[in-house]
DNA sequence: TTGCATCCTGTACCCCGGTACAGGCTTACC
DNA sequence: GGTAAGCCTGTACCGGGGTACAGGATGCAA
């Protein structure tokens, strides 16, 4: 099982990034260095390309790079821990995810006030109050700004 | 009218930003350089407050502080200009955050299915393929990512 | 007048997810 | 064995929105 080894332009294109991102993703604990040629080029096995493929897909789900290495770990030495980790990360994504919606939503709301108003010039707005927009501190009395 | 002068730290304060942040503002084109003291320091008008009020709203609602720099240009020397900033900005605007609404949709939709799949490890699950998780490149074939 | 808080400028640094470049070595093919 | 394409390393840069720090000058009150 010794012809299948790809060089890394060969799995960077196979996997629709760039070559550099793959060095990138050593740096950053997300692929395991692979073997290396006599030479000291990066001879990788098939799978990376899948594992590239998990990679962009997590990241197309709002997990970070960090979150990502996280799960790829998780994955690797689940051999009888208790973190189940998948799981778990998927639900509290999911509800990062929903209440970024929300706040979109409420981004929208406002928006669509400030359409129908069809105020013209923010400074004239917010000195005549005629304007819906929320020049208060919103971050203050709602929720908090810092979480996202 | 000499008696309401606002030093740095006091609109920082008073708008509830870092008084470095100030002379970021300035530098980025947002807020006009003031009148400054015999000794150079800087001597705002009350109404810088609600000017970072205005710019604090803008970029909750999505607007990038280049385009907030834009919107607070137009609203200045709107004199007959056939520009009419404001309205199309935040109609175009209202469009950008739907569509971000949208695509945080699918992703909220993805990870249900990967939730309820129940499956555990993400390597193994893109080799078996039991995972309803998109590992194909959706960029290609969906909508363009470049967008945002 | 002295002392301390505040302010000034310029420059560097932070996060995030990469991308680019320089200068040199390896591999593959003819 | 020659030559071009590809790969290696280290380092610097991008954008977006700030924040921090150094070293010096001012402002204000006692």
């Amino acid at each position: 099982m010794t012809g299948a080894w790809l060089r890394t332009g060969e799995v960077a294109e196979a996997a629709g990034v760039n070559a550099q991102t793959l060095r990138y993703y050593h740096r950053r604990g997300l692929l395991r260095e692979p073997r290396r040629s006599n030479g000291g080029h990066r001879l990788y096995p098939p799978e990376t390309v899948t594992a590239l493929r998990v990679i962009k897909a997590a990241q197309r789900l709002g997990f970070t790079l960090d979150e990502v290495a996280d799960l790829v770990e998780a994955g690797g030495h689940r051999h009888g821990r208790p973190d189940r980790g998948l799981q778990a990360r998927a639900v509290a994504k999911l509800t990062e995810v929903e209440q970024k919606i929300a706040d979109l939503q409420t981004i929208r709301e406002t928006l669509l006030q400030a359409v129908d108003a069809g105020c013209d010039d923010l400074m004239a707005c917010a000195a005549s109050s005629c304007c819906p927009l929320p020049f208060a501190e919103l971050t203050e009395g709602g929720r908090r700004a810092d979480v996202d």
